[in-house]
DNA sequence: ATTAGGG
DNA sequence: CCCTAAT
C-alpha cells in the first residue's frame, strides 16, 4: 500500500522534474544574458562605482545630477549583484548560507524517511521542534515545482567560489532521500547558474517560513489561506522580493501552521545580506540621499512648493538621464524626487496638449525619459498644482503677500495652471462636495463649483 | 491596463 | 507617494 503510493509519487516526481527542466531553459537564458553582461565588464563597473562613490560621499549633498547618475549605476549593480557576485571575493562569507535550523530537520527526517515526513508532514509537527519542519518541507516541495533539482549536489566542476553547506535541509528531496550533510559547491559561472538559482528558490521558500512566524503584521500572499487575513501590502512584497531575490518567492508550504524559532531569522538575515552586501555602499548612498528629502518633506508639507525653487536651479538635468529603469520602481519611495520647475512646466504643457486625464500619453510623450514619474505621479502632481494654484488665488485675495514664502511657483506657471484648471477641473474644485456637508462659512472659497459639472465631458483631445 | 479618488 | 476601486 504505502509502497505503491510511494512509488507512484516518485514517478510523479520524475515527470515533474522533466517538465520543469524543460521550462527552465528559456527562463535561464534571461539570467544568463544578464550574467554575461555583467561578466563582460565586471571590474570596470565596480571600480568606477567604488571610486565615484567615495568621492561622492565626501561631497555629500552636491547636486542632483550626480546623485541621479550614481543612483542609476547603483541600481544597475543592485540588479545584477546576485549573479555577478564573482566580483566580490570578500563577500564570500556572506554567501555562505548555513542552515542552522537544519539540525532539527535532520532529526525528524532521519527517523522517518520522506514517505512519512515529506509527504505527510502534518503528523508530528505539533511538537514543533523549534522550527516547524513542515514549513521547510513544504517549501522544498514547492520548489520542486519550480526550476529546481536539488539533487544537483553531485556537481563536479567545483570552483570554490561559494559553498553552500546544508545539513539535511536540501536532502529531503526525492532523488536524494538520504539525509546527512551535503555540500554544494557553486561557482557563479553561467553554467552553474542553475544551482544558484536553485538555492535562491530554496532560500525563498525557507524565507517565507521566517516571515510567517516572524512578522505577523504583514502577510505573505502564499500563506493567505492559513492565517493571513490582511493583504500583504504591495510595498512589503516589493521590498521583500527585492531583498531576497529578483524572483518572486515561491509559494510557501501550505501546511505551515506556526513556527517559532530564531534560526530562521538568521537565515533571513543571511540571505538578505546575500542580496545586499555587494552593493553595500549603495545603501549608504541611498540613505544619504533620502534623508534630507524626507526630512524636508516631513518638516513641512507645504514647503513642497518651495522645493520648486530649490530644485529649479540645478534642475533641467534629470530629464536627460534614463538610466536603469528596472529597479527604479522599487526605491521610488525612498528618495522621492521632488518635482522641478521644468518638470512642472512640461507637465502643464502636456496637459494642455493632451488634456487632463491622458496621463499615460503625457507620460509617454513628455516624460518618457524620466523613468520615475509614473502617470499616476503626473496626475498627483497636477492635483497638487491645482490645489496650489487655487490656494494661491485665495491667498492673494486675502493677503497677497509672501508671508510664509510659500509661493515659489512662478506666476506664469500658476497662471497656466489656473487656465487649465478652468477647462478641466481635476479634483473636484475643493468645495462642492465638502462644502455641502460642512457648509464652511469661513474663508474657504469654492472656486468654480459649476465648472466641475462639465468635468468629464471636456477632456479635449488635441489642440 | 488606466484612471479617479482618498489617505 | 501609496493604495484601492472602478472602468
Amino acid at each position: 500500500m504505502d509502497r505503491e503510493e510511494y512509488l507512484r509519487k516518485c514517478s510523479n516526481m520524475k515527470c515533474q522534474r522533466v517538465q520543469v527542466d524543460e521550462s527552465y531553459v528559456p527562463a535561464l537564458q534571461d539570467e544568463v544574458m544578464e550574467v554575461e553582461h555583467l561578466l563582460a565588464e565586471p571590474r570596470n563597473n565596480l571600480a568606477f562605482q567604488d571610486g565615484s562613490l567615495d568621492s561622492h560621499t565626501t561631497l555629500n549633498g552636491k547636486d542632483d545630477l550626480e546623485l541621479e547618475v550614481l543612483d542609476g549605476l547603483l541600481d544597475d549593480v543592485e540588479i545584477n549583484d546576485l549573479e555577478g557576485a564573482d566580483g566580490f571575493p570578500g563577500a564570500c562569507e556572506e554567501y555562505f548560507l548555513d542552515f542552522e535550523f537544519a539540525d532539527n530537520i535532520e532529526e525528524v527526517l532521519g527517523s522517518g524517511p520522506f514517505e512519512g515526513s515529506l509527504f505527510q508532514n502534518s503528523s508530528s509537527e505539533s511538537h514543533s521542534s523549534g522550527l516547524s519542519r513542515s514549513s521547510i518541507v513544504g517549501g522544498v516541495l514547492e520548489s520542486t515545482k519550480v526550476p529546481t533539482a536539488q539533487s544537483e549536489c553531485k556537481n563536479d566542476s567545483l570552483d570554490e567560489t561559494v559553498t553552500y553547506e546544508s545539513h539535511g535541509a536540501f536532502s529531503n528531496n526525492p532523488s536524494q532521500p538520504s539525509k546527512g550533510n551535503c555540500r554544494y559547491n557553486i561557482s557563479l559561472d553561467v553554467q552553474h547558474l542553475q544551482e544558484l538559482d536553485n538555492y535562491r528558490h530554496l532560500a525563498g521558500s525557507i524565507l517565507t517560513c521566517k516571515k510567517e512566524k516572524g512578522s505577523i503584521e504583514k502577510g505573505q500572499p502564499s500563506a493567505l489561506r492559513e492565517k493571513r487575513f490582511r493583504k500583504p501590502t504591495q510595498r512589503y512584497i516589493e521590498e521583500f522580493s527585492n531583498a531576497s531575490s529578483k524572483e518572486k518567492v515561491p509559494p510557501a508550504g501550505t501546511k505551515t501552521k506556526h513556527s517559532s524559532d530564531s534560526s530562521c531569522n538568521v537565515l533571513h538575515i543571511r540571505i538578505k545580506s546575500l542580496k545586499k552586501s555587494p552593493s553595500e555602499k549603495s545603501s549608504n548612498e541611498n540613505s544619504e540621499v533620502m534623508l534630507p528629502e524626507l526630512q524636508v518633506r516631513k518638516a513641512r508639507q507645504k514647503k513642497e512648493k518651495l522645493q520648486y525653487e530649490y530644485e529649479s536651479f540645478p534642475s533641467e538635468s534629470e530629464d536627460g538621464c534614463s538610466m536603469t529603469k528596472k529597479s527604479r520602481r522599487k526605491d521610488r519611495r525612498k528618495h522621492q524626487k521632488m518635482w522641478t520647475l521644468p518638470e512642472v512646466l512640461k507637465l502643464v504643457e502636456g496637459i494642455s496638449e493632451y488634456g487632463v486625464g491622458r496621463w499615460t500619453d503625457i507620460k509617454k510623450f513628455l516624460f518618457s525619459s524620466s523613468s520615475y514619474r509614473t502617470p499616476i505621479d503626473l496626475r498627483d502632481k497636477w492635483r497638487n498644482l491645482l490645489r496650489a494654484s487655487s490656494v494661491q488665488k485665495n491667498k492673494k485675495e486675502a493677503e497677497q503677500n509672501d508671508e510664509f514664502a510659500l509661493r515659489p511657483l512662478p506666476f506664469n506657471v500658476v497662471h497656466r495652471v489656473r487656465e487649465l484648471a478652468k477647462i478641466h477641473p481635476y479634483p473636484r474644485q475643493r468645495g462642492s462636495k465638502k462644502l455641502r456637508f460642512s457648509q464652511a462659512g469661513s474663508s474657504v472659497v469654492a472656486d468654480s463649483p459649476p465648472v466641475s459639472l462639465s468635468k468629464r465631458n471636456v477632456r479635449r483631445k488635441f489642440t
